[in-house]
DNA sequence: TTTGTTGACGAAACCGGTTTCGTAAGTTAT
DNA sequence: ATAACTTACGAAACCGGTTTCGTCAACAAA
């Protein structure tokens, strides 16, 4: 009572109904200092003032100024997360769930998510040297990992920690021994994708690439040769077309595949938006997904649900990409070893509707394939003539 | 020379390289104070230190620490977003413009863009007050704005500033009289669309609306009725669906107006993904877009320009938005009066090949799609036999 | 009983800034 | 020449925490 009454006559300003650690030190009767140690788990404190300040914390509400504490510790307690646009947005509609993933996840360690943007690999360097300089950032989330990923290094010499979604460079251990991250099986994903196309009863199996600089078009298409030899299939580099990015160069290598003398019955695509190529050139040609040829394609976008008929996919969960990274990036900012922050997970494998046993041969399609295109040269010609 | 020689000899422990401002004052031989002020604009420093002072710093690369900075001032200097993932994400592929489009804008003025996520309101209540009372964030930018945002009104009465992406009740200005906001003039886009139908020879044009908790529901609505009262169109309620959201629903408006005994030939819709459902009806009912039924809408998103035909719509800048956005709540944070922060900007028209001039009378087309609906039946029954 | 040791805490420095206040020097008014 | 203002700056308090260091009491060992 007497003390309560002494500290609100105290000239303590408002703070806008802020309580701080020194009113809660005043309050219990005890320094700061103690009051900070208390909180901070140090072991110069009796077990019985850590109680009571912990108690009295709780019951007042007291929650520390991160940035206040940051001046001292140098910790913002936040993660960094630099959008590039210069890349091709294969986030999709999926950005907000990683986004929610990971916003969620570090709130409950009293973290923050800052998002910044750049426009080229040089911006990225300024972008996060900046928030590096300025303390804004621990530490940063690296997604759609590259071969050599230039980001990595450049954090590293920045002394600044890392995780990155998707590996480095699988396989040589020096070079990534000291990078944590998280990561998705997409070679499991690709060697139960030929294989389901091999139980559906298809002899040739096509695959359409992403571009080689991601470490995951190396993966994927690694999975995709394993199948085949799962499979018992036999390879041939003909039905394999790679770099490929947009849903335009899905269309392209789709047209390819199918031009082939003898095509594929079914094609495997490293992602969904290579896949949706798909759908305008098979209408063109009268072809049915899922009979003339069949699909499959990586990532679960809703999107591809959208299709018609739908798009067999292995969906990758966002959300939780997003609420794991930020707890191996914590984990790594508070000093827990790399090699203990590795994650692998498997991809939910969806059944859709573009995708079952052939009902051609591959000769068969073949023909089809020229017939529809001769007709589509007719009717262009005749188009032209009514010009 | 000797300055910095004393410098470099006293105890100042190497801090990983940063300069501080306590650094830039030994070296020039004032107090840190000074410097403060010197970098602050004070009026009590000469006009001779100001400029040493800054150009010592601009040589140094000095930055102030913005936590350290916020401590005192109590500025985090830092714009918060909360993505709801309760509502339906209408951002698609615009969130990364939307979010490199505020952090580009804000890191130009030293600012952060801090991203949290809410599973609810009641979500959204406890994140934002949590940011708030961490002095994590100075204020928010509030999308998709409500009738009448709770969002708000709480941030009002904590005494937190904010910005809204639409206008919260537009026509009475008491309610938001302290609102400050960004809006895309929605209604003269359906005005427009409207007439552009009107030109094409249209008739009968319809409309598929938003939810009415929408702010932009009502006014993309309203330019419905007065684009038809400009064209000399008569109003029909029964051309009017509102309250949908998804392309599901899309896809029901468009089939109960196609069933109407007098069809429109056109329907303009109130998002992008809503007319998204129109394309598997009439895929299914036989009809070409563009001839026997026109259909516009808005947002101007990638993904209408993946359909067949194109959509025509109304393309929505969401990077300048987030832009104004961050611009227009930094200026509220320091202090502008927020009548002198309402920006409306004008959604640009983008062609498409989804309307054109009818080729049917709307009885034509009822006649046509009664037909269609008949085979649809007939087929189903014969799928139902053979199985 | 004296001499370490240990446990628990306070005082004060510190982090990197901002802001208040006092004051010396220069300037103008009387 | 003196009084009254300015101007320009430094000293020091301050923001809200953390961390170092010193100290005192209680306890154990000699």
């Amino acid at each position: 009572m007497d003390e309560s009454k002494l500290f609100n006559g105290s000239d303590r300003r408002s703070n806008s109904g802020r309580i701080t650690i020194s009113m809660l030190a005043d309050m219990l009767g005890i320094s700061k200092g103690t009051v900070s140690k208390a909180l901070n788990g140090y072991a110069d404190v009796s077990e019985e003032t850590k109680i009571r300040v912990t108690e009295a914390a709780a019951g007042l509400g007291y929650k520390p100024l991160v940035h206040a504490q940051a001046i001292r510790t140098g910790r913002a307690k936040s993660i960094g997360l630099v959008l590039q646009s210069d890349e091709y947005d294969g986030y999709g509609f999926f950005l907000r769930d990683f986004l929610s993933g990971i916003s969620r996840t570090s709130s409950e360690r009293g973290w923050t998510l800052t998002v910044a943007s750049a426009s080229s690999h040089e911006d990225f360097e300024e972008v996060a040297t900046r928030l590096v300089e300025q303390r804004k950032v621990d530490g940063f989330i690296l997604p759609r990992t590259h071969l050599h990923d230039q980001r990595y290094f450049l954090l590293d010499r920045l002394g600044v920690h890392s995780v990155l979604f998707g590996r480095i460079w699988p396989g040589s251990e020096e070079l990534d021994a000291n990078a944590a991250w998280y990561d998705i099986d997409g070679e499991f994903a690709f060697v139960d994708a030929v294989l389901r196309m091999k139980s559906h009863g298809h002899e040739r199996v096509g695959f359409v690439g992403s571009p080689s600089e991601y470490t995951y078009a190396h993966i994927r298409k690694s999975g995709y040769f394993i199948g085949l030899s799962e499979a018992g299939l036999e390879v041939d580099e003909q039905l394999v077309v790679t770099e490929k990015r947009t849903r335009e160069c899905g269309q392209s290598a789709t047209e390819q595949l199918l031009n082939l003398p003898v095509p594929p019955t079914a094609i495997v695509y490293s992602t969904d938006e290579l896949a949706m190529g798909a759908y305008p050139v098979v209408a063109r040609l009268g072809l049915t997904l899922g009979k003339d040829l069949s699909i499959s394609a990586y990532d679960g976008a809703a999107r591809g649900s959208y299709m018609m008929p739908t798009l067999t996919s292995y969906r990758v969960d966002m959300g939780r990409a997003g609420s794991r990274l930020s707890s191996l990036l914590i984990g790594r900012v508070e000093g827990t070893s790399p090699s203990a922050l590795r994650e692998i997970e498997t991809a939910q494998y969806v059944k859709g509707g573009s995708d079952g046993p052939p009902v051609l041969s591959p000769r068969q399609l073949a023909e089809k394939v020229s017939k529809a295109r001769h007709q589509e040269c007719n009717h262009q010609d005749r188009r032209g003539e009514t010009r």
